[in-house]
DNA sequence: CAAGCGCATTAGAATCATTCTAATTCGTTA
DNA sequence: TAACGAATTAGAATGATTCTAATGCGCTTG
């Protein structure tokens, strides 16, 4: 156990995605929200990039500020409008946070677990430990009589960083209630 | 798997508790309150009897509601200040929503899962499929070095009931933005 | 029984993410 | 070039939650 805890990794996914899998990955969201009829103007491409980018799952105002560096009359509502569509045809998650500001997954998005830093409020795939989700909702939509059409897991504690020595935001964090 | 269909209750568990049980966890929390010095005012059993008497895992203002019934003065800050206290003792568990309340848990105050219907809003315990949670936290803790302390899952669909006919708020509950 | 201390409670203001509104602009196509 | 629909905007509105500052209540001690 002392060598899994020493080299975590093989469950923690926070790597920056390679240049090929960011490149497949955003022409994916292009043609899926195409097929929808939905035009991609340059700042919704400009948003669905930031979207990617970030390995620490954006919220819209990141978001937002990145796209500003190159669109600075870029309003918020449009940030919004466009995370609307991504959640409609299934190519972004909501990770939601009633506390603080929501986070999105553009990378994987199919219901896989999250690991949530309380401290530093950071929030990591962690996919190679996902299950199977569609057979899981297949499982619970047999044994409950609903219809489950998606699944949360979600495992909050403190990041190794922030165990090693305390984040700088992290009293913050905790004083807005993000703990 | 028809049969599980046919006879759902084995894993859903929304029915009205017990008035031994409701009694036993009752003076429970008031013990785990007074441990930590917390005075038990007539408000504030009121509140805990609110958290412990509803299956659907109240909101803060239907708490506010059944409490005013008995103590009309009472204000909301009273009900947030006690349900501090409690998520603060481990005596009840905060389900969070960004796009409406958030409800709460007093009857089983560990993590375990939840199933949610996107129609009618409703929360449900699935305690009998509740995966051991302690030894869940401490197997994720040792493959992430994080030190976790808490799992969140929960499940999203459509229940039985919403199936069969649609809820009358269903409509309302999407309109809000909680699907 | 009275005084005084500290927690509990209050009304209402403040906050903050998100959504809405109504007006304007942009892109395409005719 | 005209015109239509979709995209975008600024700012207002919403709603849950938290904060603030003042008041009330219940205990303890004298």
């Amino acid at each position: 156990m002392l060598e899994t805890r020493d080299n975590p990794d093989n469950i923690r996914n926070s790597n920056p995605m390679d240049e090929a899998r960011f490149r497949m990955r955003l022409s994916e969201m292009k043609a899926a929200l195409r097929d929808k009829g939905v035009v991609i103007t340059r700042k919704r491409a400009k948003i669905l990039e930031a979207l990617l980018a970030s390995d620490r799952h954006p919220t819209a105002s990141e978001i937002h500020e990145s796209v500003k560096a190159f669109y600075p009359g870029t309003s918020l509502a449009t940030i919004y409008n466009t995370i609307d569509i991504l959640k409609e045809t299934g190519q972004a998650l909501e990770i939601e946070f009633s506390a603080s500001a929501n986070r999105y997954d553009g990378r994987i998005p199919v219901s896989h677990p999250h690991l949530v830093c309380l401290a530093c409020e950071k929030v990591e795939d962690m996919d190679a430990a996902a299950p199977n989700a569609p057979l899981e909702l297949e499982r619970v939509s047999q044994a409950t009589g609903y219809d489950i059409v998606r699944l949360r897991t979600d495992y909050y504690g403190t990041c190794p960083d922030c165990l090693r020595e305390p984040h700088a935001d992290a009293a913050n964090a905790a004083e807005r209630g993000f703990a």
